[in-house]
DNA sequence: CTGAAAGCGCTTACAG
DNA sequence: CTGAAAGCGCTTACAG
């Protein structure tokens, strides 16, 4: 069992002053080459590693990030994570991992122990509730801190930080486009999620894409719910394309075409605001908009790294940009998924 | 903007040591209640938290615990990682995350940092490629600078390491009697991973559970092709349920399915060993085997603290026990999916 | 070229 | 009851 050596002790084995055993590992040009090869082979022999915590100590940092999660069983964060961590690895930066399940209070909880200084910087998603409630204050209590912050994917509030997510809007502005440089002419939208903004943003691209062509809308109202909605549309209107602005449309689509023995896609084309993994393993697979989370979890820690160093407030919104509307395919082929993502 | 407090810039302010505040802020008993008040109240005044990095490097600790996930985009670990955040939580323990995306060579960079010094203790389910290699060097570096390892989910290595798992012979021992309890006899298996160990123990749970009846195995050989002999099974042998021991084979066997038009679960029940949101989201929903990954998260961490207290080493093999052999639905309940799991 | 000293922010045994 | 001192393990300006 090795135990773990200091800079006092190679120092003392090595006869020389804890200082000099420091520059000489830090290549300082004070030091004699010889010496400096002496305390190098010392400290390789016994597999001298400088204690993290004392140099964060010293340097007044902690080489810590901490991130936190709405929802980590949802794969986009977890893909998200991916690329924070990916990211982080290139910067020497360790990710400390919170997970907020959705809730403001343990959202407040994580934000009060992170102004302890327990990290260098922040990266959020701020949790459903939170955005219900439309509650920042202890957001604005990391700003208070000085503690760089950047908000990821969920950037639809009103906070002095970097942020970084997706275009809903243009996302299915594209996405019907992608339809409509088929040749097809009946393109419908049904969506569980059309009262909050990003519903709305993403209904409205859609629109857009339309010009005058006769637009199909399926949600869920007082007179019925969002199934009966969409098999109108696919039974009485019969729309060639559907797109689906969430994953539930996108589930309830797939399960009303399985009963009413449309196929997909020769029928019916989808495209759904869903998971790639999702899309993927559905029968038959599904296209979907490409969120590209791994990508924005590197943009998102890039975000942070920038705004740390200048120390201003920069009020910047990157957006990323969605170029893979996927094609649909009813094949599955174990070994070659991704590829599916590039058969257009 | 506040900016942090020290413990110094606060006894400047009272007239008093530093280590009377600090004293006075633990609520020792040394300290007159007067002091301890005045002292108290400035503290919360200024919003004084303790710089972690400081209290760490006093207390030679570093409140971290390195977590290793070969790949965070299967939903498994992202739970896993979900219950080992929560326990974390209780016990004022931050969760650094790392993610070894299946490679060696990063899982090596990966244990390589942590025996400097980052952390308390480690968890790490180890990655395809280091279990195919069978190169265990980097985890007996671990240990040999007395880091306190704790193996999870991929228990199947030789090192003297507290282990955290699931039994893969009962589960599938389990499922087959499931399946027999409802009357059903002919029972087979679908495996694509039948070459590696803990195929094989599935395999072998469900030929236990068979008792004398008769045996039906697919799996991909050189007269053949997995999707083949799952035809085989389905069509000519018509088996009246199947066990998939993986994904792949779970996948091919509902697409299989889909073509030869034999419905699920009507004329073929499925357990799967997937993982529940995929389960829930195929369409029919597939039965699967639980493996309860946030439980075993919370149990992984458990495990490291107990194995830290004791600094021995105790080879234990904890196993989750396997309760939830899932019904076949067909029907999608947006707002209820969880509730599938119960119903039996 | 080398080393003593100060200091990062804290805790705690010890002296008064 | 209070405070000076040592020390966790390191870095770095400064003196020699």
């Amino acid at each position: 069992m090795k135990s773990k050596i200091t800079l006092k002790e190679l120092s003392k084995l090595l006869n020389v002053s804890v200082s000099t055993v420091s520059k000489a590992l830090h290549d300082s040009p004070e030091i004699s080459p010889k010496t400096a090869e002496r305390v190098k082979e010392l400290a390789k022999l016994h597999n001298y590693r400088p204690n993290p915590v004392a140099v964060n100590l010293k340097k007044s940092k902690t080489g810590t990030i901490g991130v936190v999660i709405p929802n980590i069983s949802n794969s986009f964060f977890a893909r998200v994570l991916s690329g924070i961590e990916a990211q982080a690895q290139l910067h020497d930066q360790q990710i400390i991992t919170y997970i907020s399940n959705e809730s403001l209070d343990r959202e407040k909880q994580i934000c009060d122990l992170l102004t302890s200084g327990m990290v260098d910087g922040v990266l959020i998603a701020v949790s459903e509730e939170t955005q219900k409630k439309a509650e920042y204050d202890h957001l604005f209590a990391l700003l208070d801190y000085d503690i760089p912050v950047v908000v990821y994917d969920r950037i639809n509030l009103n906070l002095p930080a970097d942020k970084v997510g997706v275009d809903d809007e243009k996302s299915f502005y594209d996405a019907t486009k992608f339809f409509r440089a088929k040749g097809l002419e009946r393109i419908g939208i049904a969506s569980a999620i059309h009262h909050v903004g990003i519903g709305k943003l993403r209904i409205s691209g859609y629109q857009k894409a339309m010009d005058n062509l006769p637009v199909f809308t399926a949600r869920s109202s007082s007179e019925g719910t969002l199934k009966s909605k969409i098999e109108k549309l696919l039974v009485t209107e019969k729309v060639e394309a559907l797109l689906c602005t969430d994953f539930e449309s996108a589930i309830i689509t797939t399960r009303v075409a399985y009963e009413q023995n449309i196929k997909i896609p020769e029928d019916l084309k989808i495209i759904g605001y869903i998971n790639k993994d999702i899309a993927e393993y559905l029968t038959p697979s599904l296209s979907y908009i490409e969120q590209h989370p791994s990508e924005l979890g590197v943009k998102a820690l890039g975000a942070k790294k920038k705004y740390s160093q200048s120390l201003t407030i920069i009020k910047k919104l990157s957006v990323i940009k969605q170029p893979s509307c996927v094609c649909i395919s009813t094949e599955y082929k174990p070994k070659s998924l991704t590829t599916i993502c590039s058969v257009v």
